[in-house]
DNA sequence: ACATGTGAACTGCTTCACAGCG
DNA sequence: CGCTGTGAAGCAGTTCACATGT
């Protein structure tokens, strides 16, 4: 039944997604949920919501549906959200800036240690409560901090250049907002947002309306 | 051969990751490309190049490849980025303020007119040259301005009744930034940037370290 | 009676492999 | 001879449908 075996992107970027749900609901004390509740408020089926839970285990009572309380820790701990995560972000800039004061991720566990820019009229200046670094520094404070977690906010033509450094200072992970693929080593993991990609998608969308694929 | 069928949503995502490449490669002046060269660029495979454009037609030369500067025509054309998007940008947070100035929605033809929020102490400010408009305009200004795009930077909390007021200004296309998912009428086009979700998805591959199926 | 958990069927995206053409 | 374009095969994710448990 539960399983450690490979578990695709899709099933857990839902896992994320019913957290919310539920996280919400329990706000509101709803104490119980079914696979049905649960998947109109996240914009799927009951039978993916099923589907997605039993990879993990099994977290339902028959007749009855979820404990709402108990389906969220459960999730927490699927998620490796129990525990604090340590993130760098390169690139003070706009966005950058933004993302370092972003409500979501510091709920989550996720902590900011620092923000990285090679500017040296940014360098020193306080965003959001974090010191703007030199990016220069980033390899001996890795070495010193070992965050886990590096967002790359920077211009699409250095991404690549600027995440060859980060592998180099032996981070694992990156949260990619520069618009263009990132190669990197098989063991470092990637993760990319595209904020142009999707604008260009509606794009498509539009001039070919109902031509396209639904998804949320 | 080429068709209007429906295209499925990743493969218009590789669409404009290919536009972004042959680009580049255009700046460098390189006329000619395979599509083995465009899939080492891009992250992908050379078959799936070649599908991808087969379903809008042929546009390589056996034995030679693409001539670069007529494939970014091409793909101009079919992702519908010929023309003038008209944007409204709704909260002037950090992240929509972020997305207003960022370069890669304006050098694609996106224009934004305006920013909207309800805060009145941000009401009338300018934004990187967009002034802040008063959120309870919005209906009148889309009936005069008929803006195609909205972009959603708002708190989670707010957005689903936010969008059922951009869906009744008679906007049709969302791109939703608010960690949520919306219930919108199906002949809306919403697409959903959620930051904290994949942030979410990365502590999970860390976590399970191998067990994760692998993409860009 | 009701809702979960899951093998089996299905759908659709990706990869393969090669014929076709320059 | 090289590289495209594309049916066919393979594979992964989703949906179905029902046995199982409360």
């Amino acid at each position: 039944m539960h399983a450690d075996k490979p578990i695709a992107e899709s099933t857990v970027r839902r896992l994320s997604l019913y957290l919310r749900v539920l996280e919400h609901a329990m706000e509101r004390g709803i104490r119980t949920i079914s696979s049905e509740e649960l998947a109109d408020e996240g914009g799927t089926t009951s039978a993916q919501v099923r589907k997605d839970l039993s990879f993990f285990g099994s977290f339902g009572t028959r007749g009855r549906g979820y404990h709402v309380a108990e389906l969220v820790s459960e999730l927490q701990r699927i998620l490796g959200l129990g525990r604090e995560w340590r993130v760098y972000i390169i690139g003070a800039g706009k966005i950058g800036a933004a993302l370092a004061s972003y409500h979501g991720f510091v709920q989550r566990g996720f902590t900011v240690l620092g923000i990285y820019d090679n500017d040296p009229r940014l360098v020193g200046t306080i965003v959001d409560g974090v010191t703007v670094r030199d990016f220069a520094t980033l390899a001996d404070d890795a070495r010193r901090e070992s965050p886990e977690i590096v967002v790359l906010a920077v211009p699409g033509e250095v991404a690549q250049a600027v995440a060859e450094r980060v592998v180099a200072a032996g981070i694992h992970a990156i949260l990619n907002f520069a618009p263009v693929p990132l190669h990197v080593p098989a063991h470092i993991t990637v993760r990319s947002v595209n904020m142009a990609l999707e604008l260009e998608g509606l794009a498509y969308a539009i001039v070919h309306r109902d031509s396209v694929t639904p998804a949320a």
